[in-house]
DNA sequence: AATTGTACCTGTCAGC
DNA sequence: TGCTGACAGGTACAAT
């Protein structure tokens, strides 16, 4: 479900929220959503949330404790801010009791996501953190970055899809939007990168930094189970252009849709506009 | 090196 | 109605 646009507007709803709030209990419904230190729970009981920050799709929860919080919501998770009396959904993996009489909930329909705790004092540098490519966003991301990014795989014979979806190459693009942003640079997503002309390459960035823009401004996309911090579904759905529109025209050239699997992930673009 | 398949889970939907 | 298989916003790993 959730990538970069969703996760950003997750982190920050809670941002406003929840800073500030003290962890008064934790409740854990299913052991598998909790990584790292087992025995870690109690330890928890008493810190104070102090920022939220995000990479690529990870959401990173920090405490005055000093201890951490590495969320990955993979593909159905959830993380809401509710008061204490609103109904539990079957799927809810962990819950945060605040002393607001808020509850901040993990729900997981899937159990692919995850909450992992990171202690302080433990080791540096965080795993799951490691490795990530830049962040689109970036102030300091310009358009030579890019340039420079791309340069370093030009003989690469692997498609361009796969290569967006890379989160070691770049973090935080996801299905809906590498499709997006390849429609809108007019991208055919099974084009080798290597095959790509300069202008093509060029023509990717502000695609790629004006439709994440876009959709953190709309809240994300909703399909079905994403809603932001506050329960609210994102607006960005009927912003979509190519993404779940299978047979429908082309909102540039009138053309179906097409849909076809490319590096195992269902793939929606334009015959015309793409090539 | 890069792609494909498989796995992790639960739910929905189309087709028979 | 009910069964079966495909598919779903992510990613790690093994096999090819």
């Amino acid at each position: 479900m959730p990538e970069l646009p969703e996760v950003e507007t997750i982190r920050r709803d809670l941002e406003r929220l929840a800073v500030g709030r003290t962890i008064v209990s934790v409740d854990l419904g299913w052991p598998g959503s909790l990584k790292g230190p087992g025995a870690g729970l109690n330890r928890l009981r008493g810190a104070r949330f102090i920022g939220f920050k995000r990479r690529a799709k990870m959401l990173l929860i920090e405490l005055d404790s000093g201890d951490r919080l590495l969320v990955h919501l993979k593909m159905s998770g959830r993380l809401i801010l509710v008061s204490a009396p609103t109904p539990v959904d079957k799927h809810t993996r962990l819950i945060f009791v605040l002393d607001s009489g808020d509850q901040l909930r993990f729900i997981d329909m899937r159990k692919f996501g995850y909450v992992k705790l990171i202690e302080s004092g433990g080791a540096q540098t965080i795993p799951e953190l490691e490795g990530l490519g830049p962040e689109p966003l970036a102030p300091g991301f310009s358009a030579e970055d890019w340039l420079d990014l791309l340069a370093a795989k030009k003989e690469s014979r692997r498609t361009i899809k796969s290569l967006l979806l890379d989160q070691s190459f770049i973090g935080g693009l996801g299905n809906i939007y590498v499709d997006e942003i390849l429609h809108s640079a007019g991208v055919h997503p099974q084009r080798p990168v290597s095959s790509l002309r300069t202008g093509e390459i060029e023509g990717i960035y502000p695609a790629m930094r004006e439709i994440l823009m876009a959709a953190i401004e709309r809240r994300g996309t909703t399909f079905s189970l994403y809603v932001d911090a506050e329960g609210r579904r994102g607006d960005y759905l009927d912003r979509l252009k190519v993404y779940g529109r299978r047979g429908e025209p082309c909102p540039a050239c009138g053309r179906p849709i097409e849909k076809i699997k490319v590096a195992g992930r269902g793939t929606h673009f334009c015959p015309r506009c793409q090539r």
